[in-house]
RNA sequence: GGCCCGGUCGUCAAGCGGUUAAGACACCGCCCUUUCACGGCGGGUUCACGAGUUCGAAUCUCGUCCGGGUCACCA
């Protein structure tokens, strides 16, 4: 039997933002055709009249780019089953609605939205009572007549059960009496998702239905569609939940108060692209080697559906976090520094530095680029500091030492013609030998003298490299006077 | 609540009837060292519970418990 071309699609709606999980979603199914040599295709469901948003298309558009799934199909590049966006297709589904009703398996409602809320309220329980399902004909043709608003619904038999495999979830049977009529086409003439989603789907010849598992049960409603209409069923790909951690422990449903949960959001936090797309990738699916790194075209080279979990997984910050450091020490000096400039910019407004000298040590202790302006305040401002940051103990320092160091490093520095971190590498640990103590008891003061922090990214050197002969001379005697 | 799905270190997870139950993040210790970080080495009562099947169960079955999802003219 020959292999038909895998076509999978991203379908989000245009909501104005990409949630992390939308985006894993849209990750798998570009993987899962990209593994197999397929298609990945874009269509734009904005069925939902009232919930459009401004300017929310591109965002699906910058998205995609800039985590590199390129699309083979979609509103901006057209293709062979377009038009890819819904509101474009609109009168495509309602002869489709139409023939179900012909053939008996769905209906026109006329049941109004205050009838369905009263529904609601009276019998707690969700659910369409089926009221209009067996309306005479001549009362459905005097209703129409009439100009009666109506949507239609779908048939679902009410005994019996309705099986169906899913790649990643096996084989699931749930009893017919607990799928609702559901809606087909709404009022506006406009069709729901349910309906749309299996009209395009086989329309547009996608062969896997990649989802999250919160569409699982609703599974045999879309199976019974394809079934009325005597379509192919396409394989059905349910992606686990990605959950957050809440404060007492337990998890939900990832959302804002576990943190940022947008692309945009994590971006603007100081993730790089690749880094969300890598760790993403490693929620709910695992290679069968232990790699962890890998760029986009690596993970769609060791693709496959069967490592792909059913467990929900918890989004750990501090593990992308982790990704993210990997990544960044990975750059070049050059676009590591090109990364961070805007970061570096915030501390330092136009004063010139020397910027290859602060990615330097910067590079391989950033792990969010939006930690850097914190990192690096005390080069553009000394800090108040107390004076006991000179005792150190395994440095060997202590306020007895720390002014005799100062001030031979002083005198030292001064002296020194070149300024550049080798120079003054060279003309400390020389003059640290020249002393007769460890490095350290002559660095350590030095480096405090210089930064104000206990704690600093890069040492001594960098430090006065960065801050400049003069700057750092007047740091030093600043220092000096304190002891 | 009904229905559906899930449950291996704190987190991501490998595992597919016989393993000393991998690895990664985080954490702790040591080494390196000019503080921190990077890097290196090492550490930890992890198979929810209870029955059953089996010579043998994290792996199969059942029950319990816990967690999640779903029950819209939203997607």
């Amino acid at each position: 039997m020959e292999n038909k071309m895998v076509r999978t699609r991203f379908a989000p709606s245009p909501t104005g933002f990409m949630h992390v999980g939308n985006l894993r979603t849209a990750l798998f199914e570009y993987l899962i055709a990209k593994s197999q040599h397929g298609q990945f295709v874009l269509r734009i469901e904005d069925t939902d009249q009232e919930r459009l948003v401004e300017g929310a298309v591109d965002v699906i558009y910058n998205t995609l780019k800039q985590v590199g799934l390129q699309h083979d199909e979609g509103p901006d590049l057209g293709g062979e089953y377009g038009p890819y966006v819904q509101s474009q297709r609109k009168d495509l589904y309602k002869p489709y609605a139409e023939q179900l009703v012909r053939e008996g398996k769905a209906y026109y409602c006329f049941c109004s939205k205050e009838r369905l809320d009263s529904l609601h309220d009276e019998q707690g329980i969700g659910g369409y009572d089926r009221h209009c399902r067996d309306l005479p004909a001549e009362e459905v043709q005097r209703l129409l007549d009439a100009g009666t608003p109506y949507v239609i619904r779908q048939k679902m038999p009410i005994e019996g059960a309705t099986t169906f495999h899913d790649a990643v979830f096996g084989d699931i049977t749930i009893e017919n009496k607990e799928l609702e009529d559901q809606i087909l086409l709404k009022s506006d003439g406009y069709p729901t998702y349910n309906f749309a989603n299996v009209i395009d789907d086989h329309l547009m010849h996608i062969t896997h239905v990649v989802r999250g598992c919160e569409y699982l049960t609703s599974t045999p409603k879309y199976n019974l569609l394809y079934e009325a209409f005597g379509w192919e069923l396409p394989t059905y790909v349910h992606l686990p939940l990605i959950m957050g951690k809440n404060e007492d422990g337990s998890v939900s449903k990832l959302s804002k108060r576990h943190g940022s949960t947008s692309f945009a959001g994590l971006v603007e936090e100081g993730y790089l692209p690749e880094t969300i797309v890598n760790y993403i990738a490693l929620l709910g699916w695992c290679p069968k080697d232990n790699r962890e790194i890998f760029s986009l075209a690596e993970l769609a080279e060791n693709f496959s559906i069967d490592g792909i979990s059913k467990a929900p997984s918890v989004f750990d910050y501090e593990k992308l976090a982790w990704f993210n450091g990997e990544y960044l020490r990975a750059k070049t000096p050059e676009e590591f520094t090109a990364l961070a400039m805007p970061y570096y910019q915030q501390v330092f407004g136009d004063t010139q530095v020397d910027w290859a000298v602060l990615t330097s040590i910067l590079q391989p202790r950033v792990v969010r680029l939006t930690d850097i302006p914190s990192m690096i305040g005390f080069l553009k401002e000394l800090p108040e500091y107390d004076k006991d940051l000179f005792i150190n103990k395994k440095s060997k320092a202590n306020l007895e030492n720390a002014p005799v160091m100062l001030k031979a490093a002083i005198e030292a520095l001064t002296a020194l013609p070149d300024w550049n971190v080798t120079a003054i590498h060279d003309c400390l640990i020389g003059l640290a030998q020249q002393l007769e103590v460890k490095n350290g008891t002559l660095l350590w003061p030095v480096r405090i003298a210089a930064a104000g922090m206990q704690v600093t990214p890069g040492g001594a050197m960098e430090i006065l490299a960065i801050l400049g002969k003069e700057e750092s001379l007047r740091r030093l005697e600043l220092g000096l006077a304190k002891l």
